[in-house]
DNA sequence: CTTGACCTTGAAGTGGACTACAAGGTGTAA
DNA sequence: TTACACCTTGTAGTCCACTTCAAGGTCAAG
């Protein structure tokens, strides 16, 4: 191997592509982060180089968890923002958490709206060289009923 | 009432207002499809504006019914090529139908899973006024397990 | 010292479906 | 004629979470 100078290692000050190995978050992804207020600046070697604390990865998995939950980088910082709060308390965490489910369930529902209907006038077609003007898919997109209720 | 030129009003020839005012859909949005390629230009009175015909309105709830059940504008436009194309039969439309419907399931299974998982970790949540250090949900997100399993 | 992986910045692009705005022309009722 | 709703074009902004690019600086191994 040729190149280990300090980004892949495990040695070293933990820069960014270290963390990035770490956590499975893009460099890119984690400078994204950071301008964006979603991650706080990390200290900086004399080069510039970015050198984190474990907080850091800490809060990169949070974040990971918390959008593999549902919740926007807006909402993981609003998270962030309660648990720095000293009266913010298990209650204002377990709101949002039933708003997100909440959230969730709506567009469950609405999936299976749509998934009825198509099914629904999937069933009524033949699914063979029909003509298109017979298929009764098109017909429902272009407004006429044409199958059985 | 004042204004009434041509754009509410019945009458007239079907300017970009009128259609608007018939499909439910935006004139900034019906110009956005044209513009996009997702409805044919119209013909033009010599002021220039739009004048449509009956088929334009029968496209738009096409697309609007069409995107009610989860295509996209780019799909929308593959189901207008599939009737106007002669070799193109009931069956190709049924595959586009059962590709989405796939699709449509597998968005319902991925927020299922979320779903699952947020009311399992904020089943343990106490939801009362506990220190957001034991905070099941927090925890979670910080990677710690700290629940029963 | 050279190589080349790694780091830096800032700006711009992606996708999807619009929405908003500015600056002006048109049509018609009163 | 005036008023005003309506139409035109083109450009740019929105949301969300990144991704890509360009042009350059840094660091460690060989």
């Amino acid at each position: 191997m040729k190149g280990q100078p300090s980004g892949t290692s495990s040695k070293g000050p933990m820069t960014i592509g270290k963390l990035a190995a770490a956590t499975g978050v893009g460099a890119e992804t984690i400078r994204y982060y950071e301008r964006s207020g979603f991650l706080p600046a990390p200290e900086r070697l004399r080069s510039g180089y970015r050198v984190y604390s474990a907080d850091a990865a800490k809060r990169l998995r949070f974040i990971k968890e918390a959008q593999a939950l549902g919740f926007t980088l807006q909402e993981v910082s609003e998270l962030f923002g309660l648990t720095d709060d000293p009266d913010a308390d298990c209650a204002s965490v377990n709101a949002r958490a039933q708003a997100k489910l909440g959230e969730i369930n709506a567009k469950i529902a609405q999936l299976t709206l749509m998934r009825e209907s198509l099914e629904k006038i999937a069933r009524y077609c033949p699914a063979d060289q029909h003509p298109i003007a017979e298929c009764s898919i098109i017909n429902h997109l272009y407004g006429k009923s044409g199958m059985a209720t």
